[in-house]
DNA sequence: TACAGTTGTCTATATCAATAGACAAATTTA
DNA sequence: TAAATTTGTCTATTGATATAGACAACTGTA
């Protein structure tokens, strides 16, 4: 942002040492501040917010918290390197070969599986009966060590029995389907939204309270156009943006 | 969501009236509360969320200030209809065709506009030089009277000297870059994240305060890949959802 | 009518969030 | 060393947030 010097807004519920823990985030995220550079000082940042020097003092003590800032006693409050990742998303997404080059090694850990009868939003989105059974994966994506997405995923139980087994040992989506014979996919619809993070993606994600994540719903479809895949995935804003590449 | 019944945060910065009027619009968003329909009792849901009554008063008074639920003494608290509008992101992403068929009246409003230095994130972008002068337009995206997206747009004010006005009699970009002899331009590059909406974003939005935006950050260029228009959209998570199409 | 179920209002209390001011402790600079 | 700058700690006060309980007001139904 190009210094647009919005204020900040009370009494809605969302407490002002957090909205500006977030201006905080912000301005790393788009360089208003550097990265192993010092903060301005805490009175600087008091007056520019328009808040009591404690307030602001609450809003560091989070980010201390979190990791993205430390503070030096008479010396100033300095960022710590945490670059967002950047995911890109595209009819080929795919997770490890998106964040190839950000990261030196990554893979899906397979929290819990469950079978059970798909409700009317799966069923349609996966092409089969409503009550008919599937298999549902709960996945997180680690890059580096950091958890860097949350996802919940259906497939066809009938023709994906066991695939669980597939995930826990392989780590990868990619890898499993492959071993139901499908060699390719691609991103059929993706839907975008937003919200705050619920107590299991915090859990999950290793996040503070309030963070938000973006949500993702997407369809994955064979090259026939079948589809084979339903998932809802989270991303903590924070550490991930999205990034669309045209025709891809 | 199939019923993934995740609990609240305490202590966090956000409220717990603010996180249950959240989950509220989640589950009239996912279908779990349907519209026109009777919510469940004020006291079952401070059940379902391990809170006070009064609590969920507050969040449910929150939503009926901003339009969503409504009151009625003795009978129950009632959804209002209010779908979210579905956004389409993808190479030919614009304005008004994107919604068509989903609201009968859309256009944008031209809230400000005004020429300055191109900061070094504009100029990368648009391909010009650091400190060159930009014009930046302050719009607002309206269907059907409701606002459903605040935007700041920048382009060179060399190539595209009173785009402004143009902007404020079509209120319409592709039409304004038509005058430019600009007939046709692609979506270069989207990237997405996620914040607390600013006190700008509330105002232009109509939006209670704690609310959520969307924020892509887009490039889009002349069909010889040559970039002519860099933006900041916003769009309120509560109402609008980014649906991204494969191969478009 | 009587009753069960629901939202609306009131009082009271405890904790969190925010402001205000003063001063201590550590670091850097003159 | 002395002064200026910056973060850390403490006390005090106010308003918002959250819990608790009781009861009124309204609706639909037995």
């Amino acid at each position: 942002m190009t210094g647009l010097a919005s204020s900040i807004e009370r009494r809605n519920g969302v407490s002002l040492w957090r909205q500006i823990a977030d201006r905080i985030l912000q301005g790393i995220a788009s360089g208003d501040f550097a990265e192993n550079a010092a903060l301005p000082p805490e009175v600087a940042l008091a007056e520019r917010y328009g808040v009591n020097r404690h307030t602001v003092r609450s809003a560091i003590a989070a980010l201390v918290q979190e990791g993205v800032l430390r503070a030096e006693q008479g010396r100033g409050t300095f960022v710590l390197s945490r670059k967002r990742l950047s995911y890109p998303i595209g009819a080929r997404t795919r997770f490890s070969t998106g964040l190839q080059g950000q990261t030196s090694e990554r893979h899906i850990a397979l929290l819990s599986s469950s079978t059970e009868p798909a409700s009317r939003r799966i069923a349609d989105a996966l092409g089969i009966a409503k009550g008919a059974a599937v298999i549902r994966l709960e996945t997180r994506g680690e890059a580096d060590g950091h958890a860097v997405s949350r996802a919940t995923t259906w497939f066809d139980a009938k023709r994906f029995a066991g695939i669980e087994a597939a995930m826990a040992e392989t780590g990868s989506i990619t890898a499993s389907l492959k071993r139901f014979g499908i060699n390719d996919y691609l991103r059929h619809s993706t839907v975008l939204s937003a919200r705050h993070a619920d107590a299991d993606d915090l859990a999950a994600l290793d996040l503070q309270p309030g963070a938000i994540v973006l949500v993702t719903v997407a369809v994955n479809v064979t090259l026939d156009g079948e589809p084979i895949q339903f998932a809802e995935s989270r991303f903590p804003a924070e550490r991930v943006e999205l990034r669309l590449s045209a025709g891809d």
